[in-house]
DNA sequence: ATATATGCAAAGACTTTGCTATCGA
DNA sequence: TCGATAGCAAAGTCTTTGCATATAT
């Protein structure tokens, strides 16, 4: 019984991996599905969708499954947190630990779980966002 | 201009909100819908959505919005954590602080970013999926 | 050669919305 | 009274999937 490895490195693969390592803005599949098209003008959002979740499986790149909005992608899999704007959804990488500290381990264990992961997801407000702050702060 | 607060205490809104917080289970919306069923069988799940949306908007209960699932309603306003169960998707409540800390403000400011606030899920497996494990340790 | 991957389109899951009748303050 | 709300059903958004064809190894 070996690996069941054989991915296989297709065109399309390999651009959406290029374009999604290229970009620091942690896209949507549909924003991805946008820039590969115009390499691949006759990719489907179907195979954008397959791969992205292909490649996130074998740890190719990373999944964000953020606050309730749509799927993003990151084509960096070292561990970090992320912060989101909370006006325009735009997220950027935080370098902060993390590991789950002694205190959450106790608090978690507390509820009988056993812990596994600790995700933080900050939200702010982007600093193209803060500059128009000033003419509406509604939403 | 007055204030647009003509919120009605409809028999819905009512029962919604009462199921909401006999549950400590931060169920979904259909997990409500089915619920409130069996004391308004004539209610429907839009109904049901629209209060949620708006006693959320109001303040009188919470949205949560975690790891990319389906949206999860909160009876309890107070500031506190969730542990999500990888398994099964049950969540729990964690009293951890939930304030964002120096250091993470020094980190978020360092982005360019203003802080708003700090969400912190833990993830993990649930006592009943912890006994369930020594069978099925795969998923 | 052939198992894997693609493109297309349809289906799915979840949520929101338009419309008319009804209800609560 | 009369504007907010309900029920119903349709539409919307994002994601997944079935199938026949094409492709990488």
């Amino acid at each position: 019984m070996q690996p069941v490895h054989n991915i296989r490195m297709t065109t399309q693969r390999r651009v959406i991996l290029e374009e999604l390592r290229r970009l620091c803005t942690h896209p949507t599949a549909d924003e991805l599905y946008e820039l590969v098209r115009k390499r691949l003008p006759h990719i489907s959002l179907g195979t954008v969708y397959r791969n992205l979740e292909l490649m996130s499986r074998y740890g190719i790149i990373r999944t964000l499954r953020l606050g309730g909005e749509q799927m993003r992608f990151d084509g960096d899999t070292e561990s970090h947190h992320h912060i989101r704007c909370i006006r325009c959804g735009r997220i950027d990488d935080l370098s902060i630990e993390r590991q789950i500290t002694e205190c959450d381990r106790e608090a978690i264990e507390a509820t009988g779980y056993e812990a596994v992961e600790r995700r933080v997801e900050f939200l702010g407000i982007c600093p193209v966002c803060k500059k128009e702050a000033g003419t509406d702060l509604s939403g």
